[in-house]
DNA sequence: GGAATATGGTTGAATCTTCAATGGTTAACC
DNA sequence: GGTTAACCATTGAAGATTCAACCATATTCC
């Protein structure tokens, strides 16, 4: 309501690198989910099939899988709604906690995960890992590694408190 | 067709690096999109607002502006007619070149982006530059200018060879 | 034990994005 | 000059995502 101070604006340098972040997460999107397409798949789907596969006896609750691939419970619903039509993955309710379903990989679906993975670690080096020295991508995972972390620690009062004026 | 050969797959601190990155992105993305819901906009459409902006006279081409945000003609085609009934931008034709549109920023959509900008620097500086010291930041903004560049030659031969095998 | 509250997941409608097809305009070619 | 090919932007339908409301089960607290 008062009279909003001046934010802190970013630097000419800072704005360049935020600037190339931006365009560059973007583009990188696009072309790996291009490159998957020729499965079908969009890079967040992948990411969910592949979640899956990596989990003992390929099963994972919806809830897990939601906050591992950072998608709302609802989409990850949607998602697997799908990917069972494909008769990539089952649904299976949980015996300890009634309430859960845990989602499960099929032999058919596992398959194609194992020929998408062939395709996207391609795509992830030619876009991403092999663009730059070894050196460097390991910087920015750990530069990203912060970010995450401090994601955590800004969001975990969040799900109460969405309305700051209310 | 023929047998496939084992792709290279990555190292496990390339693993690390490339799920940091990815995870750190997407809850990035979230953040940034959440506090900009305060002013009932996504990043996506900020970033149209944005360019405009800092256009001269706040106008520019509509596929000027698609490439620039790394958005479909269509997306920014459609994302410009809500901005429209928003009364943020018009639609102006070319005089020089008949098929082109230019987008404009209205007065009261200037108004809109400087208040959105506010809210997006300190949003922007909290989730990413703020958490690592500037010198690591500049470093993932050259990162990052890698892979746009990367992508930039990868895809130069790309609008017409879509279908690698048909 | 039982009410109140929190959690897990689904649903359908509203919204947004993608995709393929279209009309209008300009450039290239012969 | 006129045909052909490219480009710009839009359109509408199909597909995906978000949002709010909902049911069922678990947990908390008295």
């Amino acid at each position: 309501m008062a009279q909003e101070p001046e934010p802190r604006w970013l630097t000419e340098s800072e704005q360049d690198a935020w600037r190339s972040y931006l365009r560059a997460s973007r583009a990188l999107e696009v072309s790996l989910d291009r490159d998957l397409q020729s499965h079908g798949v969009g890079l967040s789907e992948y990411e969910l099939l592949s979640m899956l596969s990596e989990a003992p006896g390929g099963r994972l609750r919806m809830s897990t899988l939601a906050d591992l691939v950072i998608q709302s419970r609802s989409r990850v619903t949607h998602t697997a709604s799908r990917l069972e039509k494909r008769g990539w993955v089952t649904r299976e309710s949980c015996l300890e906690d009634r309430r859960g379903v845990e989602l499960v990989l099929t032999p058919a679906g596992r398959q194609e995960v194992v020929a998408m993975a062939h395709v996207h670690v391609e795509s992830v080096r030619r876009h991403l890992v092999d663009v730059m020295p070894p050196a460097q991508f390991a910087a920015l995972g750990e530069a990203m590694a912060l970010v995450r972390a401090a994601q955590d620690v800004t969001s975990v009062a969040e799900p109460a408190d969405l309305a700051p004026g209310s």
